[in-house]
DNA sequence: ATAGGGTTAG
């Protein structure tokens, strides 16, 4: 039998941009197979779920489909829930509910309920939970594992516990959303409780417990773990790396790096992405050097987030040149991660004006900054004394891009002007913040006060920091040391606590004094 | 379709 829509789907496997799916579109209205439900299926799943950036697109053909079935729903939920604003997928689950011929079935709740897991929502978790149950949906072996999941994301641990007692029967993937469970929220001895109550172990067990092991700071059981698994794949092998890489151990990443290399194993780009870490971490440059070879080599070159550890990698070591050179020759479009590096990288250096420069830059190529971009730039102004510049940038932070500045941005603006001795208005900053002033704003700014010696200030603001960190510590070195810059050194009398302190630990302008004066 | 590894700051 012929299948006339057969054609223009095959289309489908290589496309992989908008602009050739919406000429696949072209043809598929050419043909009148629009009205198909299996060809308008099979286009809103490529756009909503295959191609990144073409949600928008998705909805559309969403919208100018006259009746929608279920698996045009379930697609755009999915999509929607794996976007940056999950919470969307509850207006096409509404609009299930009104305008549908078919209810919603277990697959709208597992993606609605991926969705608010992914939005670390428990109100609209919970309230998923609920529907699924008065429609007898929870009990679904699909829907249950992802309610333990959800209840976990949202921090609730205890939830997934119980919803996963309620599971008649549950599978390998059950058991081993349970051991995640735990882990996500910390909890070593839950997991362990899980793990040896496990009826079956698949690899992804063993794969869950490692990663655990390393995210709850046991790196010795974690190694164990490792070396006893006779079968172990290339997510065994990234786990361990990234683990080490991310618990300072980056000599040991790189170990289990070479370890793979030994054995003949070919790296994929997420153990790539890990032993970049470490390189980037500890400055290992000419490790990093043959990690690039071998990239270039292997033809992974294309692979985005591995040119973003790259190029960070690089940036990092001190190798700007390399690190722009492999920002300029990036294959397709750069992320935010890829901007942000390179941004980060500049400011790091000393290159505050051409942080800056980089980050309008960036702004013109159409990437949104994020969060995350602000703090780097932020840096970067008050590292090279751009006062006004910075908190011009600050205000188009909320004004601009509607970003929520957090802590770390306001501890950024406070050391702006506290760095450029500029006390009084970094205080009067901090007393207008919207949020309340934590212990670290408050040492940030009695840290400049110091640097510049104003007595005056600094008293005021101990006394507002011991409010904010009643059995605070080292702030009397801070304060002492204040009084040593001012000249006035013999007002403050040092203790033996305080001056191994001062030797001890390393806080910002101690070296400024001489310990011997007191 | 549900479970495991990811690069940017702090």
């Amino acid at each position: 039998m012929s299948k006339p829509h057969r054609f223009s789907l095959s289309l489908l496997t290589n496309c992989k941009t908008l602009k050739s799916l919406k000429q696949i579109h072209a043809q598929v209205l050419k043909k009148g197979l629009d009205s198909d439900p299996f060809v308008a299926g099979k286009l809103l799943l490529h756009c909503s779920i295959n191609l990144s950036d073409s949600l928008d697109y998705a909805h559309r053909l969403f919208t100018y489909t006259p009746n929608p079935d279920a698996f045009m729903y379930n697609t755009l939920i999915r999509g929607l829930g794996e976007s940056e604003t999950p919470q969307k997928s509850l207006s096409i689950f509404t609009h299930m509910l009104g305008y549908s011929n078919s209810p919603p079935d277990s697959f709208s709740f597992a993606f609605l309920l991926k969705g608010a897991a992914n939005a670390r929502c428990l109100r609209m978790g919970s309230q998923l939970h609920c529907q699924a149950l008065v429609r007898g949906l929870d009990s679904h072996a699909f829907v249950g594992t992802t309610i333990v999941s959800m209840y976990a994301e949202c921090g609730i641990v205890d939830f997934s516990r119980k919803m996963f007692d309620e599971m008649p029967e549950p599978n390998v993937v059950a058991w081993n959303a349970m051991l995640t469970a735990y882990f996500r929220c910390y909890d070593l001895k839950g997991a362990e409780g899980i793990f040896y109550l496990m009826p079956f172990r698949d690899l992804t067990s063993m794969n869950v417990m490692l990663a655990g092991y390393t995210k709850v700071g046991e790196l010795e059981l974690a190694k164990k773990l490792f070396l006893g698994m006779l079968i172990k794949d290339d997510v065994s092998w990234s786990t361990i790396i990234i683990g080490l890489a991310h618990s300072g151990s980056y000599d040991e990443a790189l170990s289990y790096f070479r370890e793979l290399r030994r054995l003949g194993l070919t790296p994929n780009e997420v153990s790539l992405t890990g032993v970049l870490s470490a390189c980037a971490q500890s400055g290992a440059l000419a490790f990093a050097i043959t990690l690039h070879g071998f990239i270039e080599k292997s033809g992974m070159v294309w692979i985005l987030s591995v040119n973003n550890a790259l190029l960070d990698t690089y940036s990092k070591c001190g190798s700007l040149d390399m690190a722009c050179l492999v920002f300029k020759r990036m294959p397709g479009k750069k992320s935010i991660v890829s901007w942000t590096s390179m941004v980060t990288g500049l400011a790091m250096q000393g290159y505050g004006e051409g942080a800056i420069k980089l980050f309008n830059e960036m702004k013109e190529s159409g990437t949104k900054p994020d969060g995350i971009t602000f703090i780097s730039i932020l840096k970067a102004c008050s590292h090279a004394g751009l006062i006004e510049q910075g908190y011009k940038i600050f205000s188009k932070m909320t004004e601009e891009y509607g970003i929520d500045p957090t802590i770390e941005h306001y501890g950024c603006v406070v050391n702006l002007y506290g760095r450029a001795g500029l006390l009084q208005k970094a205080y009067d900053f901090v007393i207008q913040m919207p949020i309340p002033p934590t212990a670290i704003i408050w040492r940030t700014l009695l840290g400049a006060c110091s640097f510049f010696g104003d007595v005056v200030l600094a008293e005021r603001v101990k006394e507002r920091l011991a409010k904010a960190d009643p059995d605070n510590s080292g702030d009397h070195v801070l304060l002492s040391n204040t009084y040593a810059v001012a000249g006035k050194q013999n007002d403050v009398v040092m203790t033996r606590e305080s001056m191994a302190e001062l030797k001890m630990k390393k806080i910002p302008g101690w070296s400024m004094i001489e310990v011997d004066k007191f």
